[in-house]
DNA sequence: CATTTTATGTCAGTGTTGTTGACATTCCAA
DNA sequence: TTGGAATGTCAACAACACTGACATAAAATG
């Protein structure tokens, strides 16, 4: 495997298996640190990375129903209704019964809500202004480019479609 | 928040709020993506994250501690102690008494945890290789940048010390 | 040599987050 | 209207992280 990637070139020495493997590493520490900080926040209030997911999602495709986060998310139905119903316990998060289908239940986050995921996103936008400002505009687009070669097919279209809320709402 | 970033002009651009809110979402699915191979054939092992997390290390340090791994992963020692044992009763990882210091236990990986490794590697490697094929040697080395720029001091110090031992080894 | 520190391992208990299974509700279509 | 599909809830369980307490052994220090 090495060699067939040595065997192609100076041209391609960025594929090598050391290459990716550090990659790898990269990806493992710089996780740990871009969840660090909202770790931090949330165990304050006892709350897991489950919660901060959720009211991330919510806050970023208001009026999302369950279903439509469940996939988001990745996650069972069963293991996302825990982390919703202490949301909604404590007041962070509100349940609209579907107007068209009352079988859906469209999530908001409350003001209380909406003030938690300000301080979390703050926080982990805040580390990530600085690396963005320390590595410069073009290292950023890579950065960007990879991650995206780098997910499944169905999470680049959630990824996209994200997007594409954000543009037109 | 958002006007102060606009109010600095266009050079900056790429650090605006919502610049910054697709690459946190973009590091939360591409970090799906990065997990997924590796877990499903951890899966058909009786494993977890948590075990690729050691014979990784184990492999990349042969010879490595207890302590060392302790503080490269980040968890408690208890958390640890339940993986390793029972990779050691698989007989994937074999453990040696320090000559030097008998306290120490040498961590190394056995044919059986070699092959693992291999296995779970070459996975996940073919991934990233394809991520780093699709968009060239510049978005990497910008993906590198950042992902470095996004790490914890400490874990900083970790990665490059790898990259060390890689080297002298 | 006595004491302290370091490295490791174990036991018990707890919390978060994932899983399955069972079940209720609602909608829609045959 | 009846049966199936979609949606969501409750209960129980497993993986893996945590803390705290304790044991052992060996190195380091006085």
């Amino acid at each position: 495997m090495a060699t067939s990637n040595r065997s192609t070139g100076e041209a391609l020495l960025f594929l090598t298996d050391e290459q990716l493997r550090q990659g790898i590493e990269a990806m493992f520490f710089a996780y740990r640190g871009f969840t660090a900080d909202p770790d931090r926040i949330l165990d304050k209030y006892g709350y897991g990375r489950a919660h901060h997911r959720a009211i991330h999602f919510i806050n970023c495709v208001p009026g999302t129903t369950v279903n439509n986060l469940l996939h988001i998310l990745g996650v069972t139905k069963q293991s996302l209704n825990r982390v919703l119903r202490s949301l909604i316990e404590d007041g962070l998060v509100e349940v609209q019964v579907g107007q068209k289908d009352r079988r859906e239940r469209h999530l908001y986050l409350t003001e209380t809500g909406q003030s938690l995921e300000q301080e979390l996103s703050n926080a982990q936008r805040a580390r990530m202004r600085s690396a963005y400002r320390d590595v410069g505009a073009d290292a950023v687009s890579g950065f960007r480019q990879v991650l995206e070669a780098m997910m499944d097919p169905e999470m680049k279209r959630a990824y996209w479609k994200l997007r594409d809320n954000e543009g037109t709402e």
